[in-house]
DNA sequence: ATCCCGAGGG
DNA sequence: CCCTCTGGAT
């Protein structure tokens, strides 16, 4: 009963539900099209509140006519917001890809720079965006990255009891080995598009029923 | 009516 | 803590 137990055991529980779902999505992987770091920065700016099919649809537009930090600094405002128009929050989002942007070419070479710090400091890019240009832009695994999925299952599963994202990514941290971080993101999230939805969840098709607490309550 | 790989401001 | 930003899909 001490609590250093019932952390191993969550951490157990935590490993079984990775090794479950890294069988049930082999090949999960990030799901937004992107050709540089800068471009992921964007597309990730853009996959707030939005999903990744529908920011694929603007992003070839997007990129085809500003393709680097430059031309998308330069970019004027209503062409940004009209191209992006579609995934919603459409000002805040062009406003912060053209002034990330900016300071992309002023304070950082022209290049998205690769560490949490200063990440932090671009308009718009918050922890969830910084662990997604980190992990897939640059193979660095900071934190956990914590989107509206991997929240939700985090918190069904069991693993956390926190709505705070920077809790459940505390939470995830002391769970999971590091190499692992970005895995369990990816395959969460998969899992909570086709299976563990927000609205309906298909629990008769989850292969992770005798683990989940949601299901079991 | 509710949710989608959130972030910023009050 | 709360609220706002926003269109599209279900």
């Amino acid at each position: 009963m001490s609590i250093t137990r019932k952390w191993s055991s969550q951490q157990q529980k935590a490993r079984e539900i990775l090794i479950r779902l890294k069988r049930l999505y082999p090949d999960a992987t990030c799901s937004l099209t992107y050709d540089s770091p800068v471009q992921l920065l964007a597309a990730t700016i853009l996959s707030a509140q939005c999903t990744d099919e529908r920011v694929n649809k603007v992003t070839p537009e997007l990129f085809s006519r500003y393709p680097d930090a430059p031309a998308m600094a330069a970019a004027p405002l209503e062409e940004l917001e009209t191209l992006v128009r579609s995934t919603g929050f459409y000002r805040n989002k062009a406003k912060n890809i053209k002034g990330s942007c900016q300071k992309i070419v002023q304070d950082f070479d022209g290049k998205v720079p690769k560490t949490m710090e200063q990440l932090l400091t671009l308009p718009g890019v918050a922890r969830k965006t910084a662990n997604v240009v980190l992990a897939h832009g640059f193979g660095i695994n900071m934190g956990v990255t914590v989107d509206t999925h991997v929240k939700r299952l985090s918190k069904r599963l069991g693993l956390t009891k926190s709505d705070n994202p920077i809790q459940v990514e505390r939470d995830l941290m002391r769970l999971l080995p590091q190499p692992d971080w970005e895995n369990w993101s990816i395959r969460l999230i998969y899992h909570g598009r086709a299976v563990c939805r927000a609205r309906k969840p298909d629990c008769d098709r989850c292969s992770l029923v005798d683990l989940c607490d949601f299901v079991n309550s």
